[in-house]
DNA sequence: TGAATTTGACCAAA
DNA sequence: TTTGGTCAAATTCA
């Protein structure tokens, strides 16, 4: 847990930079927009405050005379985070996310707070039937902890955790919920980032850790085998034959965020969601199984050095486009948390 | 028997 | 006050 600590800390003023220059970055780009509000501009600009102060409190409260604790690396533990910003200054839903998890890490007891963790979403449909037998392994597993019923929503959503949530400090999360219109469209939420590496190995010395994957992008499976069958076991059945749909996502955040150079940084091509209008982004790759397997090594490469920083900061604003997920050249790192794992979500 | 899931309760955010 | 997210005991599964 230590390393989660530190890790926090650390994490958390990256974010919060990172953060910053993304936001500078989106407003420079709004600035060459005309026909971008002076709203938005503005709120960018508040934004960008908001995420230096936050990261110059964080500075001055863990690295201080207090000796100490470094909010780098190193480390002890349990530093305790510094407390997040008030809600009410904006804050970018990101960076409190990070700051928030280590921070109930250091406090466990406060684990139950919720999180708001960078997150990104998928919109999986599911038409067909194929092997039930076997969920489909997005490299990672996962182990539900949790399941609630939604307000508004006719399924319940399901909370699953990584495996190696405590042994190896791995925070990633992912909520499924079935779409009440399209019961064969389901929604998954990743959060977080795979830190764990048994997850990666133990399921597929091919799947390298994976980054997050797109964020903003929703994907729709689709099995070109049609199908009938109830949701629930199209859900363990999620095909080997993909295609996958991807759309904009969270609307909040693409509005900040529409477009993310980090991610562009890593993923070569990967169009950002901005780049259509509002529907334009639904897009189509083909998931095979090769598709997930590839693998873009350089990619991974740095991937999994700033995996972190790019969990957490884009994460949070979600920029979705930033890990750019190459579906199409599949590779299963950018593209691991594809699975639904699931039997036990719809099974009960 | 150990691991995973279910489910009601708890708690913090909104 | 409501709702979403997490915990943890009980239960089920392999």
């Amino acid at each position: 847990m230590e390393n989660c600590n530190m890790h926090g800390e650390k994490m958390s003023l990256i974010n919060e930079l990172a953060q910053g220059r993304e936001l500078a970055r989106q407003l420079q780009i709004h600035l060459n927009v005309p026909s971008s509000s002076h709203g938005t501009r503005e709120s960018l600009v508040q934004k960008i405050i908001v995420s230096y102060e936050k990261a110059l409190s964080m500075l001055n409260s863990s690295s201080p005379a207090s000796g100490g604790e470094q909010q780098l690396p190193t480390g002890h533990a349990a530093i305790r985070m510094i407390e997040s910003p008030p809600p009410s200054l904006n804050g970018s839903p990101h960076s409190e996310d990070s700051d928030r998890e280590f921070k109930d890490q250091d406090n466990k007891e406060s684990s139950r707070k919720r999180k708001t963790l960078p997150r990104w979403t998928q919109q999986i449909r599911v038409t067909s039937g194929i092997g039930l037998e076997g969920p489909l392994d997005d490299g990672f597993s996962w182990r539900k902890y949790g399941q609630k019923d939604i307000l508004g929503a006719k399924y319940p959503r399901g909370y699953y955790r990584c495996t190696y949530r405590n042994a190896q400090c791995c925070l990633a999360t992912k909520q499924v919920q079935r779409s009440d219109e399209d019961p064969t469209v389901f929604e998954i939420t990743y959060r977080g980032r795979h830190t764990c590496t048994q997850a990666s190995t133990s399921t597929t010395s091919a799947h390298p850790p994976p980054p997050p994957p797109p964020p903003q992008n929703s994907m729709d499976i689709v099995d070109p085998q049609q199908n009938q069958q109830q949701p629930q076991d199209l859900l363990l059945a999620i095909p080997q034959g993909l295609t996958v749909v991807t759309e904009g996502l969270d609307a909040g955040d693409q509005e900040l965020f529409p477009y993310n150079p980090l991610n562009h940084n890593y993923v070569g091509n990967f169009s950002p969601p901005f780049m259509g209008p509002a529907t334009s982004g639904t897009q189509y790759f083909s998931a095979s199984e090769q598709g997930f397997g590839g693998g873009s090594q350089g990619f991974q490469g740095v991937e999994c050095e700033i995996s972190e920083i790019l969990s957490s900061s884009t994460s949070a604003t979600n920029s979705p486009a930033a890990l750019g997920f190459p579906f199409g050249q599949a590779d299963q790192n950018l593209y691991p948390n594809f699975s639904f794992d699931g039997p036990g979500f719809f099974s009960s």
